[in-house]
DNA sequence: CGTTCGCTTGACGTCTCTCAATGCGGGTGG
DNA sequence: CCACCCGCATTGAGAGACGTCAAGCGAACG
């Protein structure tokens, strides 16, 4: 078997490999996976709530997010995606999709098989306890969003988003001095955060007014971290950044 | 090696087997796993916060919740769980537990190592993709409920979470005649679904005043099934009943 | 039989929503 | 290169859902 090698998935390596280091065949079985680049435009929308999708994805640039719609036609938007994730592992074992993926911008991502995924997680334990940790790792997140949305009232949730998106970004190196790129309207931040866009220009504008964040529709760049950190309620804890339990096989 | 072998965990094992069918071998690997059956006491914490847990956990009897509690002391509930689900496979890759899990009542629940979860998902696949999708199907659970809060309003949201557990709890054969027991109080209620007990009990008091439900502390009683999936918005679908991909290895 | 916890109900406050209008910047076509 | 347009940000005013404070009540439990 010679599959071709490509090195699209190494940011989902780096990734990996800050929390459970890998051997170099490892590696390789990760690189062989076959794998399709897909660039992207603004607002296309990768997997569609209902379908079956027989691949899933990696972020390689832009950002993605993923979204439910009630049948009031509300959108929620569940979590946002930066470079390196693992977008849809979910679907792996799925036979519907319970949710719509999306980029904001053009984007950039990588589709990787279902079947190759499993193969992979079945021969190369090693992969498959990668993939396993970064679904848990989203459920993590999940979990501290429904905290967020039940129990935080809109400007500490404004702040614990911003907050959690630049340690993510931060931690695949798209923050410099503070600031970093993030194309979302406001529209798309109010429907992650469970409030009206009408709202959340509130919210924004009196952060800005005080000298916290400043967020056009392009870039965030926070002022004061500790205060946002503050007001955002925000531990880090749940995004596990110090990696898996030491309990290797 | 000679394992004792219990049959605690075939509640899982049942729910594994409506989407994926074992081997009898893979049965007897599920089986031989080593576990110890707790009895619990009403409000038993069995993992908290920031603890590095060492085992897993299957819910044999009872209702068991996980829970965050913002800095403000306000907790959210993060989702509960009926016999048959394991409730904290999350924390199997995990240095620290990043939520608590209590029982609400007296409960049985069955403790699996993780170390022992982990070798065992390597070396039988197919109990590695169980325990996989066990977890995915928990984060697809956790997005609806963070649409049901963050895009429904109060009376709409606990009319879901009503409905969710009907189906879930019938699925293990715990609902007769549209009735379950619910040992749960109204703080409960309001904590999963991010509102006050207050604002709960005028909830459900319109609820039954209207015939819909009828839920004291200890049960439930569904008496409108169709107007309460339509005031929910309720649509299974995203909890996979249908079983997994169709795609095996 | 007292104490405690949870349910219930009323009055009032407020955070957030809805409706509505204006402004602005960037893309598009002439 | 300019004019038009459309999506998005912004701002105001009024409404409503839900929260807070407070008090009474019943059942379970020691």
């Amino acid at each position: 078997m010679h599959e071709p090698v490509h090195h699209y998935l190494d940011p989902f390596l780096d990734k990996i490999e800050t929390r459970d280091k890998l051997t170099e065949d490892e590696k390789a079985a990760l690189r062989a996976l076959p794998q399709k680049l897909v660039r992207t435009a603004a607002r296309s929308r990768i997997v569609e709530e209902g379908e079956k999708p027989t691949h899933a994805c990696m972020v390689l640039e832009g950002i993605v997010y993923r979204s439910k719609i009630a049948s009031t036609g509300r959108r929620q938007i569940i979590s946002f995606h930066v470079p390196g994730d693992m977008v849809d592992l979910h679907t792996v074992l799925f036979k519907v999709a319970d949710h719509t993926i999306e980029t904001v911008r053009n984007a950039a991502v990588v589709l990787v098989p279902h079947k190759a995924i499993l193969e992979t997680a079945e021969e190369v334990p090693a992969l498959g306890r990668a993939f396993w940790y970064d679904t848990l790792l989203d459920a993590s997140i999940q979990r501290e969003a429904l905290l967020n949305i039940g129990r935080r009232d809109a400007r500490s949730r404004t702040a614990h988003l911003f907050c959690e998106l630049a340690v993510r970004l931060k931690r695949v190196g798209l923050v410099t001095n503070g600031s970093f790129e993030l194309p979302i309207t406001q529209t798309d931040i109010a429907d992650a955060l469970g409030v009206t866009p009408i709202h959340t220009n509130r919210v924004l504008a009196q952060f800005r007014k005080q000298g916290l964040i400043t967020a056009t529709g392009k870039s965030v760049t926070i002022h004061d971290w500790r205060a946002l950190v503050a007001i955002g309620d925000f531990d880090a804890t749940y995004l596990h950044l110090e990696g898996p339990s030491d309990l290797h096989l």
